[in-house]
DNA sequence: TAATGTGAATTATTTCACAGCA
DNA sequence: TGCTGTGAAATAATTCACATTA
């Protein structure tokens, strides 16, 4: 066990093999070594020792680790062994395909509210979640919801994160191209695909020249 | 100047220098300095400087950086000096999403062709252009399109990106959460949208406790 | 004077190499 | 014997501090 700061890249790790080894548990594989493991989710053997002991022994030495206990001890470290609920802010092109995709269900996040700022959506059905307007963000605090997605425009994304702020939201996965103020105890974690697609043309000409 | 190894992250800030620098040319302003641009963008300012200093001297000591000229070094930087052809491979929630996102207007970047399976879209319009067969991909090579956005399962998303690789792609930007294997030649980036969300309940809970 | 550009110091992360255990 | 867990070494990235320049 090592009780140094834990680094955030060994945290960006953890989901992709938590993913992998719920993978290999469908598969039937309920025992697997670092290697084959590093193989499954494509990073070296060392690297995944090296994550996993900063949170304590996992495997048993000439074995392996046990897939259902690994999933179960990495999914507590996440605090993804409850469900949690998010709110969904903005149902537009994004929002909604968002809110179709299935890729959150198998790390137990459920989107449980949807906000949008548009008259036609508000009151519609969808998933059996009654969309609501921007102004109940309020009310999350009460809905014990303390995660939100923001989907909306640039422009609006400020306001929005202001709002869901007030409301006690402590994270947020923000699709807005920009940069979000807002106190430090919030945590945001931006995704921002056009400016990853951006490096790509750098590579390619390295690659070629 | 600087002739060491590029930073992967100073690739990745570039994007963001270069959206922030646009839209301060758009408010008429001219002039900046690495303070105000790094207040702009949530970059502190010796890591601007630094960022830059790494293809040689963009700034006026005393004076600062001249916004359009900056523009046109870091486009040059990324290869988005010129427009840059993407290929959409599936037209799913996620792949009509990243269709009708305005985003990648800013780079340069145009979706110049669209792949689905499923025989219901195919060949109807979308923007303008007709979606094709999967099987078409290998005309790529032709057309002189080397980039590509992967948006579809999991379950098809190997298979896409062989014969991606097979047309002559060389940058892939893809959204299914998986490995994907690829020559080491063809630059694939992945938007993991899952698991990046997946590590937020563990920041947050940093927080409160 | 006000800001850049950059070596040097610090910090973070990855990689290695191997002791030790089942 | 085979694989884990982990200090130590190597590498990468950030931060600092300041000489330099318009």
């Amino acid at each position: 066990m090592d009780f140094r700061k834990i680094p955030n890249e060994t945290i960006r790790r953890l989901p992709i093999y938590l993913r992998g080894l719920k993978l290999l548990c469908k598969q039937g594989i309920n025992n697997i070594s670092s290697l084959k493991l590093g193989e499954f989710v494509d990073v070296n053997s060392w690297q995944v020792r090296k994550d996993f002991s900063y949170f304590g022994s996992f495997g048993t030495p000439g074995v392996g680790y046990d897939v259902t206990k690994l999933v179960r001890r990495i999914s507590k470290i996440l605090k993804l062994d409850v469900v949690q609920k998010m709110a969904l802010v903005g149902l537009g092109n994004l929002g909604s395909a968002i809110h179709a995709y299935g890729g959150f269900s198998i790390y137990e996040f459920e989107i449980a509210a949807i906000f949008d700022i548009d008259p036609e959506k508000v009151g519609t059905k969808n998933n059996n979640i009654v969309v609501e307007n921007v102004s109940r963000i309020k009310l999350l605090k009460k809905r014990k919801i303390d995660l939100s997605i923001v989907a909306v425009p640039s422009s609006s994304a400020q306001g929005v994160v202001d709002a869901l702020v007030k409301a006690g939201v402590k994270g947020i996965l923000n699709f807005a191209p920009c940069y979000l103020k807002a106190p430090k105890k919030v945590k945001i974690i931006n995704i921002d695909i056009a400016s990853d697609l951006a490096c790509l043309p750098y590579y390619i000409s390295k690659a070629r020249g």
